[in-house]
DNA sequence: TTCGTTGTTTATAATTATTCTAAAGAAGAT
DNA sequence: ATCTTCTTTAGAATAATTATAAACAACGAA
């Protein structure tokens, strides 16, 4: 159980102010153990269920992104019409179960170091991802 | 230049017919020396510009669902609220210049070769796909 | 604590990418 | 030619996301 001091240096950290909300919103997304893979639907309809208080769409999208732009939540890219998010921001890989449309982390020494040895003049790297889909 | 009689294949063997519309389609995306990194909307603007002649949006994504179907198309997992084809169906991977929002091919050397550890029962690697985002 | 300022929530509208639909037209086989 | 089957197309429908603006809540100063 994290405590609620918690959330709010998160949410002020992201220049929000703590309200009931983004506190609702917190409890679920970081309140537990493992890292948590969601879409913004995941999130929306687990609010609900796991606070029992309902938070507006809007308000789910706009602390998904502060939380994003701060770095408390990274993006990941998947072939689908759905924007996925994960809670685990370190530097790390996805497996991605294209049938059953679920993430699974991988750690880094499950892939092992990855050397780019391409550069692109005036721009330099910000990250390196690695997605590996699974089929039956 | 590239054939007229190629491009009848690559949609006979998609099970199209090969009409003027997909004809038109088929020379903006397989027409070229270097591989070509689009959207949608990027092609549908093409057609336009290249051929004078303009095709539907509908008949452009048919086409482009049937092509990535049957393996002439291949798609990239960006973080980006459009899907991105790529004309090099290789096995291959990307830099994608975040600012620009534009893709470069990185050749399989230019990575060297990923081993994945982790394996998850049942299922079988489909995909091994790497992103590396730059930034100024 | 009260008041004023500034930030927040919310329902709803707007936008954007994509898919669906159904009618008119074109390709293929006989 | 003719018939069947596939295709094109504009526009409607859907779905994810973003914008809007009015009611409301947090903050800090007096």
């Amino acid at each position: 159980m994290k405590s609620k001091e918690e959330f709010i240096e998160k949410l002020r950290n992201s220049s929000l102010r703590p309200t009931k909300q983004r506190i609702n919103i917190c409890e679920v997304l970081f309140n537990r153990d493992k890292t948590f893979h969601f879409t913004i639907s995941d999130l929306f309809n687990l609010i609900k269920d796991k606070t029992g208080e309902k938070v507006s769409l809007a308000t789910v999208y706009n602390t998904v992104h502060a939380f994003h732009k701060k770095g408390y939540l990274k993006e990941i890219p998947i072939n689908s019409n759905q924007t996925y998010f994960d809670t685990n921001v370190t530097d790390h890989h996805h497996f991605f179960d294209v049938k059953e449309e679920k993430l699974i982390d991988l750690k880094n020494e499950d892939v092992g170091p990855i050397e780019i040895q391409k550069s692109i003049p005036g721009k330099k790297i910000k990250s390196v991802e690695v997605l590996v889909k699974l089929e039956d």
